[in-house]
RNA sequence: GGGCGGUUAGCUCAGCUGGUAGAGCGUCUCGUUUACACCGAGAAGGUCGGCGGUUCGAGCCCGUCACCGCCCACCA
């Protein structure tokens, strides 16, 4: 016996074991053998992290497609595994060491601090895991993956080395993104533009051929100034053109700078003449690229900065004016890349700036040039300035070697691949910005200075040459064939050399270590087994989709693209689904420093993973943002308790599915209308779920389980499963389980734990179906969705529904039971009508009168209310009023319905007479519109017939509207006039007053009735 | 500057190829010996952002304007 709720947090751990102790998600399972393939590849967490919202739908959106796969009976393969995240990970390591007042990364050395992220990983690094398995995801465990596993570290060394040899990873020395805080590049991606208030300064540099006269340059980062090379003015236009070819002096330092003609100049911004800088500014570079053969022949970007150690203790920002050696404040600390500003650099770096921030070096430079009289003025402005995505420090354009990735070659084919429709984006608009990027795409910088991460495979030789090789054995061997046979080193002395313990050091490896995204970018092969020809890659590859959001399109799905085409000759995914995201019920995005988080394992631990789930799958609209609310949350978990009390009432009335049942020959018209509208909803739900409408998917199993089948079948079915009548009472209690358990399949994928809850306890009486309801098969019920809609138990619905309006609307009690009588019924009709009798009064709590005694009614002369039964051509319900209801309020209600009936039969009116509209509009839309035409006149016949009658009616007492003050009128002025709403025991309390006043009117009427007598 | 998306009931949002504007929540009224009060019934509530166009017919297609959001680039 089930209990009376469902309680989430009772059953699902206990659910979830159950399915793994089956095997229920392993790939290959037997008896799939010849089945399709079907494969996702999780998008993998960081392995530092824990599971966050956009977590939560991202796998929730991947479990409902592989359940759903799975159930259609394809070989699923959900593959899991999680990332190493450089960057995040190491700075969660060494906060930790921070904590414990252990040693400092640097202190601990490179070995031995990797080694303590190994520890940290293997004893922490299963949360995310763990709480994905909370969530329900139903991905292969036993083939969880880690980006720096023995594996997929071969198959990144592997990438790298043969991209090496095709010229598509190259070293260079170029600018990039250098981030002061981490001390390291980083990629274009990773950085983020942030609007700054900030000003513009004017320099006055003078000029050497006219003394006395300067020209102007407009900066916004005057500390740079030092690495000046040259200004630039625009070549035809502006005022300083007449420059073109002379020199400035650059204060404070005294260097002679040419004054170079380029369009990058704009003789509308600023002052018109532009400070060049190629050692700190991207735009600047190019304009230096341009010149390098002509004007600054022989000219050096200049570095003036200097990359620091980073220093636990320092109060300074990490990146520092040019100095050597040791910082003067900390002179126990060496620089790690004191070499970084050559000697001559370091001499034009005047004394007093030496070692300052660059901050500290702005305003001192600043002071210094004021002080000579060169600045000119001072704008306030909003820029905005590049930001380390991680650090959220000042990103520096800095000059330096680096790996990089021929993005620009690599994104041909994945252009392509998208355009050619190979792989498809949903919904399509994203392929707009995947194009956009990918065409203006520049080299990726792969290299990190982090420790934690793929090393790069290449070793430097004594002379500085590279050697790329897969090992440091393979580099020895190529290094020792090149310095043979280029003469640099005898084979003779080779052999010495070998035996010395310098040869250890012979060869240096590159400190670096590359990009997590690299390796995330072989995730869809790596996974699989490549480079090994493993039979689930060649099974699996290309996966079927990837769903993911549109934050890392290009960080992530972009890259996949690159690799996969150029490594395994074909795209990685079919499909790309693209979802949104996640934020709070404002629509802010979630963030910490907000405190607006809503956590999904306290949703999870309080409301079920299961009403999360089909919160998330319900609101994943595409294209649209998902604004969640813990009040949402709320509303499906009353879902699932729903569904849960739907199949207890199924137990309680010894439902189930005997071995001969056949939902084709059930003869009852209400259980051939549910099975029909099951059959339906499952068509419309796969199909939802083939397109990746996750929503209207939810929505459609939501409506069938709670409108169709709880609130109306299960209703009407309650009269039946009494019934003496053996074989109705036995084909009512078999549909009912049936439709049960379609709905339990096909909620599933999106509630997998109350619905295998459910299968569990109800299977007992099933036959020749699966123990665990995540095998069973999915519904295939085109058969059953039955041919007209005409003679269903809709009209029967019909009638129920109209005599509740009616009585609702005529201000009558719930509990006084009111006569019906429906007329003019088909024959096919009439029998359903009989055949759910008991269930029709109870529900409108009315009685039905048919044949002679109608006419007693008449007789009796009182109100009857006729309304048309949609559907079911000219059948019309006739509701006897009692003697309790108001006239006045009903007379004013039905000329309202009038007038609005009044402008829909004008409307209809133009429409059909319109002589356009019955040549252009398709013949069934004409006939539509004639019929509607048709309906609404009878209805306004009806109507008004209801209101003359109405005038005459016995049972109409005119003074009771007097005597009564409009009916809730009063009530609902107070009501709202109330700050909180009122308490459930204050609610009762006024139910119960409002009861005794509707019997003192009931007093009131009869009084007035009787002084009306006397009159 | 380039691109994408949004504007529909009090709130959050659906609305597929143009043909009677929907849901959930909230509000109001009514109803509990009933599978479920995490419930049931009914009701109120909308010039579908503005203007123009195409069409027999526009929430949907086209143009335009306004406001909101996001992405990319740039900013001396």
């Amino acid at each position: 016996m089930l209990e009376k709720t469902y309680q989430p947090s009772k059953i699902e751990d206990r659910i979830y074991g159950e399915w793994e102790r089956a095997g229920a998600f392993e790939v290959g399972r037997s008896g799939r053998n010849g089945a399709e393939p079907y494969c996702i590849v999780i998008p993998p967490p960081n392995v530092t992290g824990s599971l966050h919202m956009g977590h939560a739908l991202n796998n929730t959106l991947q479990d409902v497609l592989c359940r759903f796969e799975r159930m259609r009976g394809k070989d699923v393969l959900w593959q899991p595994g999680t990332d190493h995240a450089g960057i995040a990970t190491q700075m969660v390591v060494e906060r930790q060491l921070m904590e414990r007042q252990e040693p400092d990364r640097r202190t601990l050395g490179r070995e031995e601090f990797i080694r303590r992220v190994w520890t940290w990983k293997e004893e922490s690094g299963g949360t995310i895991t763990r709480q994905l398995k909370r969530l329900g995801a139903s991905c292969d465990w036993r083939r969880e993956r880690f980006t720096m596993d023995d594996g997929l570290s071969r198959a990144v060394i592997k990438v790298f080395v043969a991209l090496h040899k095709e010229g598509l990873i190259y070293r260079d020395k170029r600018l990039v993104n250098w981030d002061p805080k981490l001390l390291t590049a980083i990629s274009d991606l990773e950085v983020q533009q942030v609007e700054t208030k900030g000003s513009l300064w004017y320099l006055k540099y003078p000029l050497e051929e006219v003394p006395g006269e300067f020209i102007v340059v407009a900066t916004a980062r005057p500390e740079t100034m030092l690495g000046d090379v040259a200004v630039a003015v625009h070549p035809k236009n502006g005022r300083w053109k007449h420059l073109i070819g002379k020199h400035a002096i650059l204060p404070l330092v005294g260097r002679r700078i040419p004054i170079i003609a380029d369009e990058y100049a704009d003789p509308e911004k600023g002052s018109g003449a532009v400070k060049i800088t190629p050692g700190h500014d991207f735009n600047d570079y190019e304009v230096w690229l341009r010149h390098e053969d002509a004007e600054l022949k022989g000219v050096q970007p200049i570095s003036i900065f200097t990359p620091e150690a980073k220093l636990k203790s320092s109060t300074f920002d990490d990146y520092a004016w040019g100095h050597r050696g040791t910082d003067p404040r900390h002179p126990d600390v060496t620089m790690a890349d004191e070499d970084l500003v050559g000697e001559e650099t370091f001499e034009l770096i005047p004394e007093e700036l030496r070692g300052l921030d660059r901050f500290v070096g702005r305003k001192k430079i600043v002071e210094m040039l004021e002080s000579k009289g060169l600045i000119e003025k001072l704008e306030p402005t909003v820029h905005t300035v590049p930001h380390g995505d991680r650090s959220g420090v000042v990103v520096e354009p800095y000059l330096t070697d680096q790996w990089y990735v021929d993005a620009k070659t690599m994104a041909q084919k994945p252009l392509k691949a998208v355009r050619g429709g190979r792989t498809k984006f949903v919904p399509k608009n994203w392929e707009k910005t995947y194009f956009e990027w990918l065409e203006n795409i520049k080299p990726w910088c792969i290299s990190r200075q982090l420790w934690w991460g793929h090393q790069i495979p290449a070793w430097y030789g004594p002379d500085g040459k590279i050697f790329v090789e897969q090992s440091e054995a393979e580099a020895y061997e190529a290094a020792r064939r090149h310095y043979i046979s280029t003469g640099f080193i005898s084979e003779n002395d080779y052999e010495d050399l070998k035996r010395q313990p310098a040869f250890a050091d012979w060869l240096k490896r590159d400190e670096d270590v590359l990009d997590t995204w690299f390796s995330s970018a072989l995730w869809p092969f790596s996974t699989l087994g490549w480079p090994d020809a493993t039979p689930e890659l060649k099974r699996f590859y290309p996966t079927s989709t990837l769903v993911t959001g549109f934050d890392i399109i290009f960080f992530w799905v972009a890259r996949m693209m690159m690799m996969g085409m150029h490594f395994m000759k074909e795209v990685p995914f079919r499909n790309v689904y693209i979802h949104a995201l996640v934020r709070d019920e404002k629509g802010a995005k979630m963030s910490k420093s907000k405190g607006n988080v809503i956590d999904p394992l306290s949703i999870i631990d309080d409301l079920g993973a299961d009403a999360l789930r089909f919160t998330l799958a319900v609101m994943a609209a595409q294209g649209r943002d998902i604004k969640l609310s813990e009040r949402a949350v709320l509303g499906y978990r009353a879902f699932a308790t729903k569904l849960w009390n739907a199949v207890r009432l199924a137990e309680i009335y010894q439902c189930n599915v005997p071995e001969e049942f056949e939902p084709r020959h059930v003869g009852d018209a209400l259980n051939r209308s549910i099975i029909a509208k099951t059959a339906k909803a499952a068509s419309k739900l796969t199909k939802a779920l083939e397109e990746f409408r996750f929503n209207d998917a939810a929505d459609t199993i939501y409506r069938l389980t709670w409108d169709e089948y709880c609130d109306w079948y299960l209703e009407f079915a309650k009269a039946k499963l009494t019934s003496s009548n053996n074989q109705i009472r036995r084909e009512t209690q078999s549909t009912v389980a049936w439709v049960r358990d379609q709905i339990l399949k096909l909620l599933h994928p999106f509630m997998p734990f109350v619905t295998e809850e459910l299968w569990r306890t109800t299977s007992k009486t099933r036959i020749a179906e699966a123990e665990l309801l995540t095998l069973a098969k999915w519904p295939s019920l085109r058969h059953l969705e039955g041919r007209s809609e005409k003679q269903t138990i809709e009209f029967a619905y019909q009638i129920v529904r109209e005599t509740r309006s009616v009585r609702v609307n005529f201000g009558m009690p719930a509990n006084e039971r009111i006569v019906i009588a429906p007329t003019k019924l088909p024959m096919a009709n009439t029998k359903i009508l009989a055949a759910n009798t008991e269930a029709i009064e109870r529900l409108s709590n009315s009685q039905i009168e048919r044949g002679r005694r109608q006419r007693s009614n008449k007789a009796t002369g009182l109100f009857v209310y006729r309304v048309s039964i949609p559907g079911v051509a000219g059948a019309e319900l006739k509701i006897v009023m009692p003697r309790s209801f108001d006239p006045v309020e009903q007379q004013r209600r039905l000329r309202d319905e009038i007038k609005k009936i009044d402008s829909e039969i004008f409307r209809l009116n133009e429409k059909v007479s319109n002589p356009d509209f019955i040549r252009n509009a398709p013949s069934e839309v004409v006939e539509e519109q004639r019929a509607r035409l048709k309906e609404e006149k009878t209805r306004r016949a009806k109507l008004r017939a209801a209101l003359a009658s109405l005038r005459r009616a016995p049972n109409v007492v005119r003074s009771r509207s007097k005597l009564r003050p409009r009916k809730g009128r009063g009530k609902v002025k107070a009501r709202t006039s109330r700050r909180h709403k009122p308490t459930r025991r204050k609610r009762k309390l006024r139910a119960a007053s409002n009861r005794k006043l509707r019997g003192a009117l009931r007093l009131g009427r009869a009084a007035s009735k009787i002084r009306r007598r006397k009159i």
